[in-house]
DNA sequence: GATCATTTTGTCATTTACGACATAATTGTC
DNA sequence: GACAATTATGTCGTAAATGACAAAATGATC
């Protein structure tokens, strides 16, 4: 039952164009919980009717289901729809420098089951390959889930892809610049894979499911021990030339400051990364601190690690304002560890970029004026955004 | 019989969709010079038999003109189109600080007559309307040309338009903060109108006819007395929040250094303008000197001069290297006076942008790594663009 | 010089998305 | 409780873009 209605969804997803009207539709369900015909319509830019059609054959196929809710103002109300859970899952995994984690998540995007493993640096993509392959095995066999249901599996890589698919050389992913990812991955694993940079990913699950919900343009800035970011134009994260669109950590923002491990001088990660956070709080302190707990000391009151995140998010808005200078977003989502802080990083983050802007506050009303939140995601968002490119079936390889 | 022309080209750009087939034909027709059918068919995406038959409705309404090409392969040869010189007007006008700028080109886009008129700083939104019917009507009875042969009217801003199609705030056009546009155009011209600032036209000029031909992503930087610049992502210059994405001069490259026009510090203007270049040639030289014959005294070889040229590359490359992280686009444009230098300021903005970026050339291979050129325009990109707007009729007011 | 491969072009039946209409289900009001 | 107002939904004819087919016009090959 579950392999047929998998391979009909299989057949309604792929094959198709990028940006069908049916894919539109799948895209949109995957996005909110449950959405009514009309809200469909209007988010996706497509005539009712036709939004009515594809969801009555989504329906008849079992792959989309009906729930029932209640309409607060007047007006018949609307038949709220949903992906029907039971129709298939995806599998979302992470490969990091020293990790690999596989998520596995129906396809309303509810995760089923997770497992982070840890592996040796310097690993192949063959032995990726074959780590996720179990993992995904172990998973399905241990949560007594149908491999069949299985309709793709999306990878957020620690390392640029470019548009053709190859693999460009990176600090993470050793040893795989100009490996050709689909030709590397896909015989192992027997079914549609899809990837894109970590950052983008993380990006895809915040704009679907967390703080940019409903905004199609958007520039994230992920403040970790690593710093990244993505740039998301029109719905879609910039890829870039190499793949290495917004990798913002890099930027120089001073080329006589200290070196950087990625060969450069005075990069933004070594002033608002959770490394430069660590370090101070170390040096200060005289032994080492994890950063969560340098943050959530913040949070209780403490001055001095407030300071501290204070000056991270004063660099860290230098950064943007140079993004805003360019790409003029209207919002900026900041994540990763540092931004579990909250307001203490953010006001002097807003204060900052105002500062260092070129367009003031007073230029501009309200409306106009970037908004910066923090994101909701800060442990699991680039594999939950991997899972995501199943059903989005946005990524590059074809 | 031009006016019967007119109305039918207006009624089959106008009224459609921004992106619909006739309008996709139209651009890829403005583009390049002479296209055959498959050949748009390719670049546009659509169907070989959707372009014939639109291909077949402009021709009889001689919109679209053949003519005959050879083929070097072999095949049956392709016939060339091109929009019909005869069939319309359009006009492209810079409201630039002291200067208002009108051009007529047909809609083949060659420019049929140019005229710039100095106005007193501060001039207010009527008062430029004014002037700009003064100056179409005084060039068509000059030309001889019909009013009714003139389709649209492109504007090119030296002021940030926000995509609701409100004017923000500048320093070049003083108090039209605030102000719709084409409720202060439309009015007085009564001809369709469009706008875009002033560096996004340049990029759409370089884009249709220039250095960036048949390239849809790319980031171009204006080097003129001031710095600014746009990002183009999938052949649309971007807008950004409050119409000032691409403003790239004023990005703070150094927090401390010297104060800059916009309020703040060490913006990028400041290192690579032309101002930087003909401030440090007068502190040179007790004596000032135009940027054109600083620049041609380089390119005869003075050495001093072309130190000079050689900061101010390699400063651009430093800011450049800043939108290659973010954006990482496949393409850089220079252009502005100081492009004209060519190599002389190219290999040092090279050289700078490679040591200042995270990916570094022998990270990936030739086709992975930016290319940077020098603009076809050096004087009326913007103007060439605001024409462009038209029939591109890419823009924000509808 | 005939044949083949190649590339372009136009036509036509099929598919597909849309706009218009009619209908359904609720809230608020008199 | 009836009626207007509002909003959502499904159906159907129409317009439009497509894919498949057939034909045309060349260069290359034997």
């Amino acid at each position: 039952m579950a392999n047929m209605l998998t391979s009909e969804l299989e057949g309604l997803l792929y094959g198709r164009e990028l940006d069908s009207p049916v894919v539109k539709v799948v895209r949109a369900l995957s996005g909110h919980g449950a959405v009514s015909t009309s809200q469909i319509a209007r988010n996706t830019g497509l005539a009712r009717s036709t939004v009515s059609t594809i969801l009555a054959d989504l329906k008849r196929s079992n792959l989309v289901v009906e729930m029932e809710t209640r309409n607060p103002g007047p007006g018949r109300p609307a038949v709220a729809h949903s992906l029907n859970p039971e129709a298939g899952t995806c599998v979302g995994a992470l490969l990091d420098v020293d990790e690999i984690r596989v998520i596995v998540a129906d396809v309303a995007h509810n995760v089923v089951a997770d497992l982070a493993m840890p592996v040796e640096r310097e690993y192949s993509p063959t032995k990726a390959a074959r780590v996720v392959k179990h993992a995904v095995d172990t998973l399905y066999k241990e949560h007594s889930l149908a491999y069949g249901s299985l309709i793709g599996i999306g990878f957020a890589l620690s390392a640029p892809l470019a548009p053709d698919g190859r693999i460009m050389r990176s600090s993470a992913l050793h040893g795989w610049q100009g490996i050709d990812f689909r030709e590397a991955f896909q015989p192992v694993l027997e079914k549609p894979i899809f990837a894109d940079s970590e950052s983008n990913c993380a990006a895809l699950a915040e704009m679907m499911w967390g703080a940019a919900t409903g905004s199609s343009d958007f520039v994230l800035l992920k403040l970790n021990p690593t710093v990244s970011g993505a740039v998301v134009i029109d719905g879609k994260p910039l890829v870039g030339a190499s793949g290495s669109a917004g990798e913002m950590g890099h930027i120089v923002i001073d080329p006589h400051g200290p070196l950087c491990r990625c060969g450069n001088r005075g990069c933004l990660e070594l002033y608002c990364g959770a490394g430069f956070v660590s370090r101070m709080a170390t040096d200060w302190l005289g032994r080492s601190m994890p950063v969560s707990e340098i943050v959530s000391r913040a949070i209780q009151g403490e001055t001095g690690f407030r300071r501290l995140l204070a000056d991270a998010g004063e660099a860290a808005g230098r950064g943007l304002s140079m993004a805003g200078a360019m790409i003029n977003p209207p919002l900026f989502i900041i994540s990763g560890v540092l931004a579990s802080a909250g307001e203490l990083l953010l006001a002097p983050l807003r204060a900052s970029y105002e500062k260092h802007s070129f367009v003031k506050h007073e230029d501009v009303d309200e409306a106009h004026y970037p908004v910066f939140k923090a994101g909701k995601f800060l442990d699991n968002d680039n594999c939950l955004g991997a899972a995501g490119l199943v059903l989005r079936h946005s990524s590059r390889l074809k």
